[in-house]
DNA sequence: TTGATGTATAGACTATACTCTATACTTGTA
DNA sequence: TACAAGTATAGAGTATAGTCTATACATCAA
């Protein structure tokens, strides 16, 4: 599919999808038989891609962290047994970030508790 | 105490606090009866504030977002049931953020399995 | 009392992640 | 075939969150 349809179907601008591709999260590859454009066609599976990437965004990674392990993911040179550790490695830094949250949360419930009493 | 001391107990380097004062998410005082120095006394509950302004970082809230949750918290114009109301949507927040770290998370875990499976 | 260290303010600089503009070429529709 | 809309590249601009430097004055220990 051409730009536009990725971008319509991922939610992610043109303008964004052309800067993620920059820094190589995602690839188009340009039709070497048609020769009267450089347009770039995107697989069907960079939708999934880009959901995982939305996604790890929001949960706070960076850029730099997905694109890591993306090219990690991708990297042919790399064994099964590399690939998985370094899976483990991300599921612990989610777990991380997941107990840090119920620390935020415990936080809150605690100030509510203060407020609900009268305390603030 | 000084701004020395609250950037060691606290691990935020006194760059960052000044810069955090200025943003308004902390507060030191000048005392006025010292007329020699401008220096600025921080107090106490501070380290418990910043604990919580970084572990909410940390959990992907923007400074502008903590501010803004620390000055409702502090306005002596707000009901008792209006800050609870703040305190709810904030924990409805952290709410959302760990089911999506729990999405990332999932795709991790399938993303295992398929290497596993020796599927890439 | 002098020199190292601490504090305050202002402003410059950096990194990350966009977001927009300019320019040029291509495609599709009336 | 004209022209609006789409595509590509390069580069400028913006917002956030620091991080660092310069300048000036204060404190404290030797």
């Amino acid at each position: 599919m051409l730009i536009n349809e990725l971008s319509k179907r991922t939610g992610v601008t043109i303008h964004t999808l052309r800067y993620y591709e920059n820094l190589g999260l995602i690839k188009g590859n340009t039709d070497e038989t048609v020769k009267s454009n450089t347009y770039k066609q995107y697989d069907e599976i960079l939708v999934e891609t880009l959901s995982w990437i939305i996604a790890s965004k929001k949960a706070g990674f960076s850029l730099a962290e997905i694109n890591t392990l993306l090219q990690e993911w991708f990297d042919e040179k790399l064994t099964l047994s590399a690939k998985v550790e370094i899976v483990d490695k991300k599921i612990n830094e989610v777990d991380l970030k997941i107990k840090q949250l119920k620390e935020v949360k415990k936080f809150l419930l605690e100030a509510k508790k203060d407020v609900e009493k009268g305390l603030c």
